[in-house]
Order: C-alpha cells, then sequence, then structure tokens
DNA sequence: CATTCATGTGACAAAAATATCACATGTCCC
DNA sequence: GGGACATGTGATATTTTTGTCACATGAATG
C-alpha cells in the first residue's frame, strides 16, 4: 500500500465513530476481540470484527492471535504520518491567520468583483471568515 | 450543533477523498462552486455542490452568495478543533513511545498470558508495535 | 429585454458502508 | 476427550453515502 492509499485509509478509517471509539479504548492499552466486542453492546461482534478489519487494514490496529483470543494494538504511525502530511499542512495557516482572521471577521468580506479572476479571488481571502453567516445572507 | 456532533461531522467529511481534495483546493484561496466543479471533471455539478454541502455542515467551509456565483471559503477552525480534542490525545502517546518502540520492536511482543486481565494486558502494551506481522503469525 | 450563465432543489439511482447470521475452525479447560 | 469458549468467513440484508438529472430561480450581459 503507498502513502496516498494508506492516507485515503486512514481518513476512512476515521470516519466512523465507532472505530474512533474503538481506537480510543485501544489508546489504554491493547484489548481482545472480545473485550472490544463486550465494551460495544449496540454492535454484533461480527460489526466489531468487521470495524478492527477496517482499522487493521489502514494501519491502525496491529492483531496477534494468541491462543483462542485475538490480542489487538492500537498502531500510532499512521495516524501521526496522516496528521502530519496532510493535516499539517493546514498549520501555517491557522497560526497567524486566526489573529488577522479576528480583525478581518468585523469589516466582512469585500465582495467586489470577486468572479473576475483567481488573482481577484486571492485577495478576497482576505474575507475568509468563520463567524459571517454567509448562507443567511443569501437567503435573506 | 455540539462539539461532539460537530467533531463527528468533521471526520465523516474527511473521510471522503473528492473532499480532503476540495479543501485543500481552498487552502489556495477562496473558489466559486464553478471553479471546484471545472476543477473536477470526474464529478458532476451536482456531486460537487453535495460535498461542498457537506463540507459545509461540518463547518469546514463557508460560502457566500456574490450575484450569480457562490464563493466557498475554508475555515480551518472546526478541522485545528478536532485535531487538538481528538487527534492531539495521541501526541503524547507518540512523542517518546516511537523511540521506546524502536527498541521494543526486535524483541518482539511477550505473549505470556496477556489474557489474564487487564493490569496484565497493560504490561503487554509494551509490545505494541509496528512492524510485527500479526496475522501472518497466526496463520502460520 | 432576451439570452446566457451560475447555482439550487427535490427526486431518483447506483455504489459503498454497515450490520447480521449460519456454519465453521481452533484453543482452552475440566 | 468433550464441551465451552473465542474467533473466522462467506453470504446476505439493510442503511448510508455518493452520484445523476429534470426542472427551476435569479443574476449578468449584450
Amino acid at each position: 500500500m503507498n502513502e496516498a492509499a494508506r492516507q485515503d485509509a486512514v481518513f476512512r478509517a476515521l470516519g466512523n465513530p465507532a472505530r474512533r471509539g474503538m481506537m480510543d479504548m485501544l489508546r489504554a492499552g491493547p484489548m481482545t476481540t472480545g473485550d472490544i466486542v463486550l465494551a460495544h453492546p449496540g454492535l454484533s461482534r461480527f460489526a466489531v470484527m468487521q470495524h478492527l478489519g477496517v482499522l487493521e487494514e489502514a494501519g491502525l490496529v496491529v492483531s496477534q492471535k494468541l491462543g483462542r483470543v485475538r490480542m489487538n494494538f492500537l498502531n500510532v504511525v499512521p495516524l501521526r504520518e496522516a496528521v502530519r502530511r496532510w493535516i499539517g499542512a493546514y498549520e501555517e495557516l491557522w497560526a497567524d491567520e486566526l489573529l488577522d482572521l479576528k480583525s478581518r471577521l468585523e469589516t466582512g468580506p469585500t465582495p467586489k468583483g470577486p468572479a473576475r479572476g483567481r488573482d481577484q479571488s486571492r485577495t478576497a481571502a482576505r474575507g475568509r471568515s468563520r463567524g459571517v453567516r454567509a448562507r443567511s445572507s443569501s437567503r435573506g
């Protein structure tokens, strides 16, 4: 599995709340599949196993058969890689952007002629805003 | 939307590669919906709009109707919050664990009696391993 | 003003994800 | 050795997600 596919698998795996919950549990220490099943009374054991399979396919969980039980270990490396290679790309944005963003928030976006080209759009990037209820204004 | 629901929405939104790609594009600057549609020749405009809807529902994108176009802005705040509240919980794990992990990797896990209880399992947590092909050993 | 452009929406279709189960294998323990 | 225990697997069902489209509204432009 190459890096792009691995990263895709990681993000897909993280997209399900039950799987995130299992990773949370495994963060505290390895667990047998049966223990994880017991900890999820809302899911059948088959569903749990399937979710663990997804996590394992993504490399986020490593398992080892020990007698008749299977022990599941959390593997934080792919998670770290995914965070670093993708989410980390946004870190330079929010380091100083949020400070700048706060001041721009009050003035609102500058919508003059934004459709005239990409360069102009980049100027309008200063209007990137968290609090502006943009959609409500379009419906108002 | 409360924090848990927001976080769930963020991770679900990130689970689709097309949506991650759109966020990547918006990182460089705001784009009209039409521009995003053109940048995704493999998707219909309806699909693009639907994906943007998911991103907007998760708070990762903020849009503003400007005349007959809609301008989409990246909003990094929910992403940062999700990373910090969830993924950040793993940072203390991989800071020193990886150094420790490297030395443990050669000795392999210590599978003696891991099913006897959670305390024992915590001991076996030392065997948490990235490189061990645990599944292949169970089939061998 | 008429036409073009850009997007919106509800309905529907297809694909993917999630969940369940009958039957099965292998290990543990009394 | 037999029964209990733990998990595995292929098949199937259900739900959710992703994708498409006919029809529509509103803004821009010549």
